[in-house]
Parts: C-alpha cells; sequence; structure tokens
DNA sequence: AAATTGCCCAACCGCCACATC
DNA sequence: AGATGTGGCGGTTGGGCAATT
C-alpha cells in the first residue's frame, strides 16, 4: 500500500515507517516535542528528513488522530466545507478534530467527490424540476414554495460529538496509563513489541505548556541515546503524572458515556 | 488458479508564506 | 530590503490488496 522503503542518494531513508522508526520518533516528540523538525531527526536517531518525521507525526502517530470509517455527519460537513472553502484541506480539518487534512484529501477523492458530484446533480435537477413544477402550479393555482435541498449538518453538530478534542481514543488511552514496557524493548525486539511500546506513551502537549525557555536549556543525552534540552527531573514526573491523571478521568468518563 | 484491473491511502514532492538574520 | 531557513499546504504517486475476468 505504500512505498517500500529505500535510501536516497544522501543516504536519507524514505518510504514505509517502521515500527521501531515510529516508536523512536514519538518517543523524541512525547518527551522532548518537535522543537525543529530538520535537526529532530539526527537527534532522535533517525534516517529520514525533518520534513517526512513531521509528516509521520502529524498524520499518524500524534495522539488523537482518528482512523478508520467516516460517520455520516463527518462525511456531509466535509462536502458542505469544501462547498464553501474548496480544497482547503487544512481548514476543512480543522472543523473535524481527529482527523488529517491527508486523511480527509484522500476520502474526498476516493469516496466524496463523487457522491458530492451526485448530490449537486441532484439538487440541480430538483431545482429544474420545482422551477418547472412552480411556474406549471403557480400558473394553475398561484405560487408554491418548494423546499430546496439540504443535505448538511451544522459544523457543531460534529464538534460537540467531541467535546474532549484533541484527544486520543478511548483505546489509545487504555494503553497509554503507564511507560514502563519501553525500557524492555531493544534492537532484538519485534514489531508488536515496538507498537505495544509506542501505544504506552503520553502526549507532549501539557509538559510542552508547562516550561516555556525547554528549547533554550542545554542539551544532554538520556539512556536510550536520545538528545534533549536539560530539565528538571521533577517537572518530568510531575507532567507524567497529571497527565496519566487526566488520562484516567477521562477514560472513565467515556466509559460512563452512553453506548458504552 | 493465475492474470488483470481498479481502489485506496501513506508518503513524497514542489511550492508558498512567514520568520529571522 | 534581500537572503536564507523552516513549517505548512495541496497535488500527485507508488504499490498493496481485493475484486473481477
Amino acid at each position: 500500500m505504500v512505498r517500500s522503503p529505500f535510501f536516497d542518494k544522501n543516504g536519507l531513508k524514505k518510504g514505509a515507517w517502521s515500527p521501531e522508526e515510529d516508536y523512536k520518533l514519538r518517543t523524541y516528540i512525547v518527551r522532548y516535542g518537535h522543537w525543529n523538525w530538520r535537526e529532530l531527526p539526527k537527534f532522535a536517531g533517525l534516517q529520514r528528513c525533518g520534513k517526512s518525521c513531521r509528516l509521520r507525526w502529524m498524520n499518524y502517530l500524534r495522539p488523537g488522530v482518528k482512523h478508520g470509517k467516516y460517520s455520516k455527519e463527518e462525511e456531509d460537513l466535509i462536502i458542505k466545507l469544501h462547498n464553501q472553502l474548496g480544497n482547503k484541506w487544512s481548514r476543512i480539518a480543522a472543523e473535524l478534530p481527529g482527523r488529517t487534512d491527508n486523511e480527509i484529501k484522500n476520502h474526498w477523492h476516493t469516496h466524496l467527490k463523487k457522491r458530492s458530484k451526485e448530490s449537486q446533480r441532484e439538487s440541480g435537477l430538483k431545482e429544474k424540476y420545482s422551477i418547472e413544477q412552480s411556474s406549471e402550479t403557480s400558473q394553475l393555482n398561484g405560487d408554491l414554495k418548494v423546499e430546496s435541498f439540504v443535505p448538511n449538518t451544522p459544523s457543531h453538530a460534529i464538534l460537540e460529538s467531541f467535546p474532549l478534542s484533541p484527544a486520543p481514543s478511548s483505546s489509545e488511552i487504555s494503553h497509554w496509563t503507564s511507560d514502563s514496557n519501553l525500557a524492555t524493548l531493544s534492537s532484538t525486539s519485534t514489531s508488536s513489541d515496538w507498537i505495544a511500546a509506542e501505544d504506552s506513551l503520553p502526549s507532549f502537549e501539557t509538559f510542552e505548556n508547562t516550561s516555556e525557555d525547554f528549547w533554550t536549556q542545554p542539551f544532554v543525552a538520556d539512556q536510550d541515546g536520545y538528545k534533549f534540552p536539560m530539565l528538571d527531573e521533577g517537572l518530568i514526573s510531575s507532567f507524567l503524572t497529571s497527565y496519566e491523571d487526566s488520562i484516567d478521568l477521562f477514560y472513565k468518563v467515556m466509559q460512563e458515556l452512553p453506548g458504552n
């Protein structure tokens, strides 16, 4: 489905990401943030260009990114927004929590473009029909109002269905309550080990907001060989604890919602 | 069962806007 | 004011996979 991995002339890896690469990128960003995409791969131990890392993070690894089936409401909203904004995928994505511009763009081209054309044709036919009808009926009975075609749902209806967005899905969160299994990984670990370890990682956002001068600190290397700015240990552990607490709370709330 | 076709989506590429020097 | 660096956006592509022949 994706390009097979290969190395370009500059020695940079291209193509599909391995679980190990995902793990390295996610671990690095969760711990230290994306302070500079160009430099980040070097520090994270990745043979990728910064752009590739950014894309992988934004479209796949970032907490809260939803994958899988689109709801009818989401599809209607995409069509509506596309009618209003055109191919402004990032603007459209901003209205759909958890969906990325890339994913929406793909979904549009593979599913919705056809549907949109069909409904436009239908509405065109309806309009034509209604004009013909109304001119006929008005001639006979005077004016008659014809209901216009309204295929869309208001955007707030979608937004209200994601009260805590952007946030990880409940299935992701259930794996994020500790990062204890990270320490057990090594170069001999299997793909599923890397995937399981990845799923245990928390978001960086809270931490990022906590320390404004985070990236002005000098760099050191941690036990995994990652380089990162020097930080107060207490700050890191308080971030992890508070994040885990809020995740637990969120998970509890999700379980108590109707339908769960 | 094998070959062909078309769909789907992750990832790449080029360009642009903005920030910084 | 111009050069350079970086992030972000939108168009396009490669190739796995399921459906069809």
